[in-house]
DNA sequence: AAATTATTTGCGTGATTATGCGGGAACGCA
DNA sequence: TGCGTTCCCGCATAATCACGCAAATAATTT
């Protein structure tokens, strides 16, 4: 990768979360944390950037935003991390919505080779900043609360494709329900996202493990791969272990 | 192989990857490393490309414009403002993309009620922030470098819509050619939406008139309303008026 | 056709640039 | 205060570049 290309990388994080880590920089580039300040530095020399302990800011920075620190919580990193292992080039991935996701989309390293399925808008514009990904947006009428796109246009054209990889933000999961979430539609949606994919992965803040909601999405054994920022080895792990899920 | 053949072959990759490597290209043309440096120095001089340490990169490499997103123009705002007369409760509108759009739509009066069409992403999620507006994304695969959907099933979608109003970011509009644009994908999507639509309005500033690019998206008689941010009496917009459009 | 001239190419040399690593200093947090 | 992280500096290494030169090729003239 050449080092302009990284450089413009590195603006363009900076231009969507307004501050970037050299720690995560130099994981998603692949590269040591050196060449990361080095070209740091070189961006704030140019004026492109602010440099600061750790990390840097955008230009625009204005502090009242810092509030806005909600999206990186470093338990949604770890989960990103362990998911993004699971994608390989090539691989046709559907992917739901969450600040998880989020995380995870733009965590992905910038050389990877694969299509991205998904109904929901966040995502979907994450996803196009990255430089090889293709991004597929099944459309239709859009839900509000979940900015994502709901109804049976897009559950039939779910039903059209073969994917290899379902990645699941998940909001409640539980050995006895199962996957549950709150609205009619979004269950729709999920449910078609897991019946067209090879392999299900569920991913979950530790939080989230045995709480139920509503409406069932899918029963355990419909997961493959759970989740979450603990150690795979954790005890609160282990019913679902015990249960034939593969714990990351 | 002929030197022109050579670095006709190397603006062909520059246009497909946006970059190339000195390394690579000495393997595939089977020359000196010299050989190649020279070519993309003579090219990089002509101004086909920029040459970098280890390769070069394609001239729309930007990355040091991505400040323009921060001043959003007044005249863009007045734009918005004509345009926004024009959307009435009850309607279905086809709205394409760019930042006029993204302004528009900021500036929608929170108690409308239209459903709105659109197959670009940020202004999806931007709709998706209005209380009242039902919004639909026609989705397929997405286009990065517009950050909207494209394709023949997005076309055909439009197809089955009858839509009131059909708003048009327009790149050039041009007394002969209508309106132009620049990539075929778009061109295709824009003429579906004008087709879809009783009414199409073309929202440009001042200084795209009488531009044109490659392709035509429409013909200027397709046209029904020209919106710009100067008064309708200016004489620029003169030749537009007697050709039969309604100048707001 | 032969000779001359101009252009292009490949190679060697040494300079320049890019990157990673180690060690110690500086920083930030508890 | 102490501990872990981040930073800064110098150095080693490898890749890339720039320059001159000579051989090879193409173009032009005689």
């Amino acid at each position: 990768m050449l080092k302009k290309e990284r450089q413009a990388y590195i603006i363009q994080q900076i231009n969507i979360h307004n501050k970037v880590l050299s720690s995560d920089l130099c994981v998603q580039l692949a590269i040591s944390e050196d060449t990361v300040r080095r070209d740091l530095q070189e961006l704030a020399e140019e004026g492109k950037l602010i440099k600061v302990h750790g990390g840097a800011l955008a230009k625009s920075f204005h502090f009242t935003i810092e509030s806005k620190q909600v999206y990186s919580l470093p338990e949604k990193k770890i989960i990103a991390h362990k998911a993004i292992d699971l994608i390989k080039d090539g691989m046709l991935v559907v992917i739901s919505g969450g600040t998880t996701m989020r995380e995870l989309v733009n965590m992905l390293p910038p050389d990877l080779n694969a299509t991205f399925v998904t109904t929901n808008v966040p995502i979907a514009l994450e996803l196009l900043e990255h430089p090889n990904a293709e991004v597929i947006f099944l459309g239709n009428k859009l839900l509000k609360s979940a900015q994502m796109a709901v109804g049976a246009e897009v559950v039939q054209r779910f039903g059209q494709i073969k994917a290899d990889l379902c990645l699941l933000g998940t909001n409640s999961i539980d050995l006895n329900f199962g996957i549950t979430d709150l609205e009619w539609e979004i269950i729709e949606v999920k449910k078609a996202m897991i019946a067209c994919a090879q392999k299900t992965v569920s991913l979950a803040i530790s939080e989230k493990l045995n709480s139920t909601q509503r409406l069932q999405v899918c029963a355990l054994d419909q997961v493959d791969v759970l989740i979450t920022e603990l150690a795979p080895s954790d005890e609160k792990l282990l019913p679902y272990a015990k249960r034939g899920l593969a714990i990351l």
